[in-house]
DNA sequence: CAAACGTGGAA
DNA sequence: TTTCCAAGTTT
């Protein structure tokens, strides 16, 4: 597996390569720490950017401690599972305030952590500190399940699963070890179609010498998900400030910036932040963990009415880069709609041909 | 311990 | 179009 890693190791912003970890570089725990919690049920095409833009606003933990909530979270939009930023936050002011800024170098130390569970803590006590800890991610899980030809599915699967990672798990180069099996699950070992004919593992893989590699790791199948309704309201006042609120810390898209809503629901109850002649200007369509959910987008000119909840935020200072992705295609439905509204008013007759 | 918690790309 | 799934954690 090293001998691979060394020759095959994906390049990443976060990773200090095989080469460079040899002759001694080590990659800073502060950055093995953001990357991890980024890569928690995310793909590593979709963290690059996010992780560049948190290390330029925020080079170390003091800084990130040091940062405003609403700043982070801004940051985070449209990353997901916006509970992990929230518990960024609270990890960077915990090792900010209480550990000088040091990640501990321990397991057990890093598992006390709030948003680190028992991969991340694994994986930075490995990567960053070079402890001979077993990570086991869903990429690993994959790798060990079918070395091992484990047919249990997942996840009563797991403890079987961790306890034969460990065995494999050696004494030299943890860090590069953790890495490099990761890596060989993310693109070797994939999902679907393995490329089995130039993995490292296949003439110790069992799964491959009986030819079900592709029907492992078993999985238990999964609740098909329910479809909610809901109603949001996009509105401006006279000054063409927005009317928006930071949501509640528990609960989905929990302290992300948004515009006011109904509960999500099979029949939701409409809940207008104030009385107008309210315009529907169409649906959007998203899908969560758990339920899909079908969104009406309304309308209204706020004028100089005074809101039941939400703040007005001035044009100026309102970003929809800081929403989450639901939000967000709320905004670019209004935005629409209002662009061809002006467009139409502008020139009223303009009748597209009917194309047979 | 099951359920909650986002999103985008690939098949 | 729909399902699967990606470097999981918290409650």
């Amino acid at each position: 597996m090293l001998d691979w890693y060394d020759t095959h190791a994906r390049a990443m912003p976060w990773r200090v390569g095989p080469a460079d970890r040899r002759a001694g570089q080590r990659p800073d725990p502060y950055a093995v720490w953001l990357s991890e919690v980024m890569l928690q049920q995310t793909t590593v095409a979709t963290v690059r950017d996010y992780f560049r833009r948190f290390i330029a606003l925020w080079p170390t933990v003091d800084d990130l401690a040091a940062a405003e909530d609403a700043d982070v979270m801004a940051a985070w939009a449209g990353l997901g599972y916006y509970a992990r930023a929230r518990n960024l936050l609270k990890c960077a002011r915990v090792v900010s305030r209480d550990l000088e800024g040091r990640f501990p170098a321990s397991l057990a130390g890093l598992l006390q952590l709030p948003g680190i569970g028992p991969y991340t803590a694994a994986a930075l006590a490995s990567i960053a500190f070079d402890l001979p800890e077993t990570v086991v991610d869903g990429n690993v899980e994959r790798v060990i399940s079918r070395i091992f030809r484990v047919e249990t599915p997942l996840p009563t699967a797991k403890p079987e699963l961790t306890a034969l990672a460990q065995r494999l798990t050696p004494a030299q180069r943890p860090g590069d070890y953790a890495q490099a099996i990761m890596d060989l699950g993310a693109t070797i070992c994939t999902p679907r179609n393995p490329a089995c004919g130039i993995c490292p593992w296949r003439a110790g893989c069992a799964a491959q010498a009986a030819g079900v590699q592709a029907d492992l790791p078993r999985k238990v199948p999964k609740a098909v998900k329910p479809t909610r309704r809901g109603e949001v309201y996009v509105t401006r006042n006279a000054s063409g400030d927005w009317l928006l609120e930071t949501r509640p810390e528990r609960g989905l898209l929990g302290g992300m910036l948004a515009f006011p809503t109904s509960d999500w629901s099979q029949d939701p109850a409409p809940a207008p932040p104030f009385e107008a002649d309210w315009c529907s200007i169409g649906t959007v369509k998203h899908t969560f963990t758990h339920f899909h959910l079908l969104l009406e987008v309304h309308t209204a000119d706020a004028g100089q009415k005074n809101p039941t909840r939400g703040t007005f935020i001035p044009d100026s200072r309102f970003r929809a880069a800081d929403l989450p992705t639901l939000m967000r295609k709320a905004f670019d439905l209004a935005q629409a709609t209002s662009d061809n509204a002006q467009a139409s008013h502008k020139r009223p007759v303009n009748p597209v041909p009917e194309v047979p």
